[in-house]
DNA sequence: TCAAGTTTTGAATCCGCAC
DNA sequence: TGTGCGGATTCAAAACTTG
């Protein structure tokens, strides 16, 4: 693999071949429209999310929330955001190869109007992939659910086209001998592998974990394709592209970050080919929520749970909480509640009535963790 | 909860009361131009997901897949699609109560169209909200990712809509005390809960599994709301609403699915009041004014208020604020400012002296809300 | 040096009533 | 319809501090 190039960002002319594992610097559709037609296997593309985000945001302990707030995500309207998106999905059409596929990822604030936008184009889907974080932000003021996914398009550049790289039997292989799904666990990138300035801030507000480009790549990609970035930001696709022998071309605007993105993959040594066969998902220990019983028709709403020598006996209500008395709480609340202590354990406190007499609520908690790991919860 | 009743098809005129707890028969727009304005609670709609197959699929066992491949699920083009989309959903808000809030189902076929849809129409987002199905249908071919969730979109009337319910102490007390994610785990329908016509064939291609709806009720609705359902089926909604202590309203076309319907929800047996509270937290106590501990006698004028770690002591003057230094406010105002913060919650900050040591003023507060409940105010 | 406790932080469309 | 303000609200993991 030859070394990180930074091409000159006043030309227009046409690129030759010096393009490849390079930053092109410039504007997406300009340095788009440089590359040759047909010339690159897959596209990973992690445009502007269009978050529209109105006033502060603190945490209940009043810190601030470090928002992105940049210049590029700022649009005028969904229009405007439509006509950015229709402009660089139709130069990124033109550069892909005819079996090639592109993957876009994006939050509900822009992935609808994307996933419109690219079908409108002609592009063929071929799955929404969710990436489950295995650590998101909370909601802090309690009004929404967690926002804790985000979704991946990935599509083909037409209904047509055949032959689009997906190694099916590899992923299956890492998988536990089950094809993979369309839902994916990993944790957002902190740590080590996130970027910071020279005043230890994060360089890049939206870096992504390399593992999420890796499965991406060892799933779409074979050993020597090309990958584009046109948002190429902090470079996550480019380290994972170089660790992994595959190409890349990166489109970015901001010096500060090519800069950071060269110096990362300058660093980054690939890895021998021999282990370029499989690399294995990490899989998370299923938590079971109470109300999970209640979906599975295991508890019933109304039912009644004791304690083990029945001295405390509490009512499951629909909206999965227990009622006793005057009040009413999470299993592990009421459980303390009533003992009197700070803390408790519901899921051993708390029993249920059978044939046999009592048994704790956590057989129940087993039962219905058999059916979520087979989805790998 | 009244019986379910079949209105007219060919009637045009607006409904008076008679609605409720009824399937209306017909074309989806022209029934919902017949409800008043401003008329439903939420709104859950699972229209047609335009999956444009093309061919039969085969199982590995050369058994042909059922695939949905009915007349409702086919559109001349993403533009018929689009229109159809633009026109219920329009529809569909008119009947919206200001405060309300819809929840639409779909696949990658279709929910990318429908949520840019829903943008344009000026609904605004508040999350998408991922099924994780424990049993997906397998891809058989191996050519693509197994299919193993769909994406549901949640929104309100419009971005300045306050006043949405989301019941959030419910769901984290039902959920490990955990705020509940946006990934969310169900079976698909299957067994004894799923429609079977004469044949013993699944009657609607569909159908969706209770737990999904009552999830969703238990998260967006209070007992007593009204439940719209503008692509009813087999009635799922309405189940689950009459078994959840809410009203429904369907909408549906074909006859087998409005008797098949029909027959079910007569089935359904509601739960008791009592087993449908939901568990509500701090918001929806009553106010107490600081100023009414005075007037009840629980603080002095001219008492000491403290932090926790006695780091400042603050005046209670008669007019019920602080005075600390040289400036006087609210017990939130001077907590704030003398922690250089821009909020502060005074109740929990502020603590006065008794026998054991310091105790936060929220005490006082919960004994002044005591007296309120017994003078039923 | 290690263990234990505390603080920080991440793509966030994050309030509702009274006047 | 706008403005003011009371006061409610967080999970996981890394980074940092203390013993």
């Amino acid at each position: 693999m030859s070394a990180v190039r930074l091409l000159d960002e006043l030309s227009h002319a046409p690129l030759k071949s010096e393009w490849l594992d390079t930053i092109l610097k410039g504007d997406c559709v300009a340095a788009l429209d440089r590359l040759p037609e047909k010339s690159v296997d897959i596209i990973f593309a992690d445009p502007p999310y269009n978050l529209q985000l109105d006033g502060d945001l603190h945490r209940p302990d009043q810190s601030k929330v470090d928002a992105v707030d940049d210049d590029w995500d700022r649009f005028e309207s969904f229009e405007a955001y439509d006509a950015f998106t229709r402009a660089w999905l139709l130069a990124a059409r033109r550069v892909l190869k005819p079996s090639g596929t592109i993957w876009v990822i994006g939050s509900y604030h822009n992935i609808f109007r994307v996933g419109a936008r690219m079908q409108d184009l002609g592009f063929w889907i071929l799955n929404d992939i969710v990436w489950r974080k295995t650590n998101p932000m909370p909601n802090f003021r309690g009004r929404r659910f967690q926002n804790a996914h985000e979704t991946m398009i990935w599509a083909s550049r037409d209904q047509k086209a055949k032959g689009y790289t997906f190694n099916y039997e590899a992923l299956k292989a890492s998988n536990d001998d089950l094809q993979m799904r369309s839902d994916w666990l990993f944790p957002i990138c902190t740590g080590g592998e996130r970027l910071k300035d020279e005043n230890g801030n994060k360089l890049h507000p939206t870096q992504k974990p390399e593992a999420l480009l890796a499965r991406i790549m060892m799933a779409s990609t074979k050993p020597g394709d090309v990958v584009l970035d046109p948002f190429f930001g902090s470079g996550t696709t480019g380290a994972v592209a170089k660790r992994l022998g595959r190409h890349f071309v990166g489109i970015e605007r901001e010096q500060a970050y090519i800069d950071a993105a060269n110096e990362r993959i300058a660093a980054v040594r690939p890895l021998e080919e021999a282990d370029l066969t499989v690399l294995s998902g990490k899989r998370a220990e299923p938590r079971v929520a109470f109300i999970s019983l209640i979906d599975n028709g295991l508890v019933v709403p109304g039912a009644t749970l004791y304690d083990a020598k029945k001295r405390w006996a509490a009512k499951v209500r629909a909206d999965g909480t227990l009622a006793i008395g005057g009040s009413a709480g999470s299993i592990h609340k009421i459980g303390a509640e009533v003992q009197g202590l700070d803390a408790c354990n519901g899921w051993t406190f708390w029993h249920y009535e059978r044939s046999g007499g009592l048994s704790p609520i956590d057989e129940l908690r087993r039962i219905a963790r058999l059916g979520m790991e087979r989805a790998g919860a």
